[in-house]
DNA sequence: CTGTTAGCGCTTTCAA
DNA sequence: TTGAAAGCGCTAACAG
């Protein structure tokens, strides 16, 4: 590969001019430029990024970290993350924590690196694992992380608000007896009561069902404990999970006529194994999940659900922490509302308890 | 960020043995290393890998090229890639090009970064392109690219047996009647004839076009041209492609028995325009895709296809590449076959054409 | 076994 | 407007 030395003599200038040609071309006699630049196409010179990193001090690299690369979410979240930072002039280098050990290495990674900034979505970054970064000069922005770090910007996206919305709309179409199949649990839990605070494995599967709370409560309805069932929330596992958690539901004595999952995989569980148990999606029984992942609209029936803005959700990430490393904004935090996506999985419900369900 | 000379003061050593501590420890005595080693932990010291890599020539880093994040066929994949690459040392760095015209700015980048080599799936590089990449130092390897080119390392997923395990598997069937829904065609192309060599727009399509050609003639079967019909194989078109290519194939006088998709997006569209009109699935027809992505067991009922071992598909492709970045191996051409994934979208069909289809 | 010197390719500062 | 010198952080080669 040609260097800037190959390059200014071949033009007849100095390095420096050649340097100059790029970073201030204004600084640099247009004849000189051109002369320059003939050498440059010629050579295909492209100035070694490491060299140039080394000495600026700036990479305008930025990591980003998603849980998993087989979950189908993040797909669209990532193009909003190079369709802000690609324009800026970042590269966005993807870390994906598929075995959970790998997050420390690829910490390290990246402070190797030399990344600019960092975003993480859906992470359970640590304050100390924060502060590492930190001290090795590396900007955050945490996204929905398990726990609230104040020494950070981070984004959230309202999933109690989300919950409310696949909650009411359920309500409003006249559902009494509307079952939550919400994520995994702690392993070690204090049993009994309907407030799960705290013991749910993961924040969102705890605001997911505290929407659902809020709205039982707020229409006067009986919120019944055996109508709230543990799923599993997982990319691998969901579905089963989904599954599972309906059967049982279907084997209660007063099945519910309606179920919010707490995400789009254990809803789709769910469409199965009512379909397995002969009740029919929506005239039995409806069915919300959350997130509006592209399958929702491949199975049948299409799936309503609460809609999470994926790209809007990558571009906020990134324009946080562009502003996050040139020091523009302040310390904030962000929260992106999501939006009601009905579909043919819900319709209208029994008045009452009594006739919901229904073997055929 | 503490650098060398941090540690070595602190340590009191020379800068040297500090380096030497990370790249030939046995050179350092026990005792030194100890020393050095605390003071690394101390200060948190990482070594920069912008500086190593200048100096040593190798950036340990490599770029993998797919066509779309949003493909959910490429997530396995990149599972593959990074458990071949990380235990070997090498960050991965994912490009993907969902705007055609990002690929030449890709291709700048990973330059300017200097991986030390590509892999590029699915993809249409150029030998113009591959050549630019070759002279600046990039060992490149192609998966399945659109035109061979023999100046590189390639590897390639054998779609004329996989067309030949889904026509086969419907032919065992019993079917008669087989249809086949195709990618695009070239925009201008010459008409008539089943021999639509040359004609597809991506080279997939042809083959796996030509496996279904191979069996339908070694069956002693009819090729019917009106029963050869173009879909949309794209990620975001799939769907509605295979859906409006199966309406039309169900408009037919005598309609298919069977189709083969030649991908799971096609044949999922498929299996809805079937639902649209009332054809059950797989008793009035039987369907089958090509890929085996996530969904095939999502939808109802779930899709029989043709597995690509995706994750096999990233390790083999990094292990080429590793091979060809050390000059370990000479040039060469691999292939990955297939394998039929029976599920419950086929089933045992009619014996002869007259008896197919059948509006309930 | 350890230290000194030089240089990877680039850009900043200072001088012309 | 251009060039020379110095150095970013690291390691290979050589010396001790």
């Amino acid at each position: 590969m040609a260097n800037v030395n190959d390059v200014a003599r071949l033009a007849g200038v100095s390095a420096m001019t050649v340097s100059r040609t790029f970073n201030h071309p204004h600084q640099v006699r247009p004849l000189t430029r051109e002369r320059v630049l003939r050498a440059v196409a010629q050579l295909e010179f492209r100035p070694d990024r490491r060299a140039r990193s080394l000495v600026m001090g700036n990479s305008d690299t930025i990591a980003v970290f998603v849980p998993s690369v087989l979950n189908p979410f993040f797909g669209r979240v990532m193009l909003g993350v190079t369709d802000t930072a690609a324009p800026a002039g970042f590269n966005v280098f993807l870390c994906y924590s598929d075995a959970p050990q790998h997050v420390e290495r690829q910490l390290d990674a990246i402070i190797g690196l030399n990344v600019d900034g960092a975003v993480f979505f859906d992470m359970n970054i640590t304050l100390q694992q924060l502060q590492r970064l930190q001290r090795a000069g590396v900007a955050c922005v945490l996204v929905d992380n398990e726990t609230d770090i104040a020494a950070t910007d981070w984004l959230r996206t309202d999933s109690v608000a989300g919950g409310e919305l696949a909650t009411s709309h359920l309500v409003e179409l006249g559902h009494r007896r509307i079952a939550h199949v919400h994520g995994a649990l702690q392993p070690e839990r204090v049993p009994g009561g309907v407030s799960f605070e705290g013991q749910f494995q993961r924040r969102i599967w705890q605001e997911r069902f505290q929407g659902y709370l809020n709205i039982m409560r707020q229409a006067g309805l009986p919120v019944n404990q055996r109508l709230i069932v543990e799923g599993d929330g997982t990319t691998e596992g969901g579905v089963a999970g989904g599954r599972r958690a309906m059967t049982a539901l279907l084997r209660e004595t007063a099945p519910p006529s309606a179920v919010y999952a707490a995400n789009d995989l254990m809803a789709i569980g769910a469409l199965q194994a009512c379909r397995e148990q002969r009740y029919r999606v929506p005239e039995d029984i409806s069915i919300i999940g959350f997130d509006d992942i592209e399958v929702c609209s491949l199975v049948d029936p299409p799936l309503s659900t609460v809609r999470q803005k994926r790209h809007e959700l990558g571009r906020q990430a990134i324009e946080l922490l562009l502003d996050t490393i040139s020091r523009r904004a302040p310390r904030a935090g962000l929260c992106i509302k999501p939006e009601l996506v009905i579909r043919n999985s819900t319709a209208r419900g029994a008045d009452s308890a009594d006739s919901a369900g229904g073997q055929q």
